[in-house]
DNA sequence: AGAAGCAAGACTCATTTGGTCGCATATTGT
DNA sequence: ACAATATGCGACCAAATGAGTCTTGCTTCT
């Protein structure tokens, strides 16, 4: 349930890669904290073609800027602040929603005799809102803040 | 992205449906507010051999009792404010998880060079939370609430 | 006995994901 | 000018997952 796509999943770290560039800029770089696909793709070893793919449709929702050419590659268009992890997901894996029945159509095909709709979409709103409060500056996380026990004793997943 | 089953959006329905026959229980059922599956899956218009097989499974898991044999049938197992949408949804599709990296192993691929996971954890954990908090009680809309207007202007969902 | 119902599994078909390849285009260092 | 380094884009493919069907057997009620 609820599973969000490797490329998502990628591209949040392609996201969070490139923010971390930006705090620490390099020598002579066309565009500052820009790093190319390929750099990327190989620091967390996924498929460099596959993020590339990825980072372009980052681009092309104006999430990055990129710039080609020798020692080009592709920065963060806006601060680490600005930009929120529903926005990477959304431009990524598109505006699927909980409830599988919003359709190209607008209505569902069970539209009517559904009367599980509007408590679910709560629920969804719920969670856009969970994820558009979390900016992927919140993903850099300092080694140095203490390990929070309050949360312990989370879930446990277990294999299905 | 976040996609809810089609198995357990019908889960959800059945659930909702036996709760309100739990409401108001006819006459002489070997359980009190039992259906057939074929029944619910005529009110809803959903494929009945599948519902079949969706129910097998709540029952299985001890959110729903079966009773065998003629005007036999499914009936809740505990009290409509006891059963959670998590539940019912970790039951039909598993306690798959939104990181895509939980696997059998325990550990994902990525572990070790994946710096995205704990945060992202921490989302996970307060969208299962909210799940939890949601009861099949609470899908029972009651006609005569009024419409409340305080959450309007919520998401617009564009077709992708 | 026979009908109504659940239980369980194998099995098919469509969709989605994850990933690859190839080629075109843009930029820049030398 | 030219080669090296990048992005941009589309087609393509294979594996996994999802949705739904079929068959066979068991249980209970009338
Ligand atoms: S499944 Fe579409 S409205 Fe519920
Ligand atoms: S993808 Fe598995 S830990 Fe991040």
């Amino acid at each position: 349930m609820l599973r969000l796509t490797k490329k998502a999943d990628y591209g949040l770290m392609a996201l969070k890669y490139l923010a971390e560039q930006a705090q620490c800029p390099s020598a002579s770089q066309p565009i500052s904290g820009a790093a190319s696909a390929k750099a990327i793709a190989d620091a967390y070893h996924i498929p460099p073609q596959l993020l590339a793919k990825i980072l372009q449709t980052l681009a092309k929702a104006g999430l990055l800027v990129s710039h080609a050419g020798t020692n080009g590659g592709y920065a963060l268009a806006r601060d680490a602040h600005d930009i929120s992890a529903f926005e990477v997901i959304r431009a990524i894996d598109g505006p699927l929603f909980i409830t599988s029945c919003i359709t190209i159509h607008g209505t569902c095909d069970l539209a009517g005799h559904c009367t599980i709709k509007e408590p679910l979409r709560k629920v969804n709103d719920s969670i856009t809102d969970l994820l558009s409060k979390l900016r992927i500056a919140d993903l850099i996380e300092h080694a140095d803040h203490p390990p929070d026990a309050a949360l312990a004793g989370g879930l446990v997943t277990i294999a299905r």
